[in-house]
DNA sequence: GTCTATAACCGGATAGAC
DNA sequence: GTCTATCCGGTTATAGAC
């Protein structure tokens, strides 16, 4: 699953990802057939199975590598925004973004999602680096916020988790360019972060203490 | 989709459905080919292909029946339990419990939740009849308590997402019997319920207001 | 031990005859 | 409304080349 040391035919493995996403970008995941991919990248039908376990696998591999893109979008407005509001619907936005022309591949994504053994899954094991990377990138969000202890801690996962509902609605989002969305996201983090504000009440401190205790026992990953 | 008027040959599509669904529970959903289905009903594979556009067409019909026996247990405790947290939590309780010995199929129809416009969603339109019976569940559990009115119109709609958002927790539940899963409904149908409360406080209301003005405004279905 | 090629297998789905 | 014949595509087995 990584490409390790720069050993001799990791080029062969490349060269599948990169004509597979341009396929699946042309046609889409469902129509491109193992056939055609492999016979594109000049192999037999069999020969890409080597280097890949399924066709879900590609994706996995071509996820990763968007990862970098994102987070250049999202260093961006990390770097520049101080708004806690901003800085959230920012990160996810930037996701978005990135992710907009693998619009359908992401569906795959999610559908495999749905599947909690799967090792492509966001929520597994085999995802977990790049979960973590992603949660990362949520707790730098929350950089410059006082919050308790408990919360600061736990914080940076609910918000990935949010993160993955926003992206479950935008895959269900017919609007153009998926406008509605981007707009449902600048709305939904301006009352996280009202809430996360709130939650330093004394009215609420107790409760937000309790509710992150239960997420903590109840944690799935 | 429905079994309309007690025609001909709807007896063939109730024995179809009763025949996969034996087979499905016996040997799981992937591993029962149609050609078995098919088969052990007594006609060749394309004949099911008749009655059923698709394998995932059949685990649809059989959750509409499994519904029934949600209704009866969810009844028991809506009728006899007065505290919301433990009508929230029993109604939940009371699906999943129904739902148990379907728990792999159950597993199918949440991978095709994440295909937002695939007819056997529970988001999608095909699924609208089946989806307010559960909301309307929801709305009943909210009986007796004093609630705004724009909070008590939507409220029912956002607890079946909570419900949804159990199962799917369930749904990667490795505990034996999935009790780990029972306790967090209860625990976090306690917060959910203290929550509606907390929602009545004065420095809250207008927090309120503003999120369901917004889950209005971006609704799904 | 790393990689490739060929030839199947298997099961979901479809076309069209009856 | 049911069947036969067939397609199609993901996957696997096998046999070897470098």
């Amino acid at each position: 699953m990584k490409t390790k040391g720069p050993k001799k035919a990791d080029a062969t493995r490349t060269k599948i990802v990169d004509i597979a996403m341009r396929l699946f970008l042309d046609q889409g995941f469902e129509k491109t057939t193992m056939r055609e991919i492999a016979a594109a990248a000049g192999l037999a039908p069999g020969a890409a199975y080597y280097h890949f376990e399924s066709k879900e696998h590609m994706v996995f591999d071509f996820y990763e590598m968007s990862y970098q893109k994102h987070l250049a979008e999202a260093e961006e407005i990390l770097n520049t925004e101080n708004d806690l509001a901003k800085r959230i619907a920012g990160e996810i936005k930037a996701h978005l973004k990135v992710s907009e022309p693998y619009f359908e591949i992401s569906k795959v994504l999610f559908r495999i999602a749905a599947d909690p053994m799967h090792p492509v899954s966001p929520f597994s094991k085999e995802s977990k680096a790049l979960r973590d990377r992603n949660i990362e990138l949520m707790k730098r969000c929350l950089d410059g916020q006082r919050l308790d202890k408990d919360l600061a801690a736990k914080l940076p996962e609910l918000l990935w988790m949010f993160k993955m509902g926003m992206i479950l609605y935008w895959l269900h989002d017919l609007s153009p360019k998926h406008a509605k969305t981007y707009r449902f996201v600048d709305q939904a983090s301006a009352l996280v972060a009202t809430l996360i504000q709130l939650s330093k009440l004394p009215v609420l401190s107790g409760f937000s203490k309790k509710a992150i205790a239960i997420f903590e026992e109840y944690k799935i990953f």
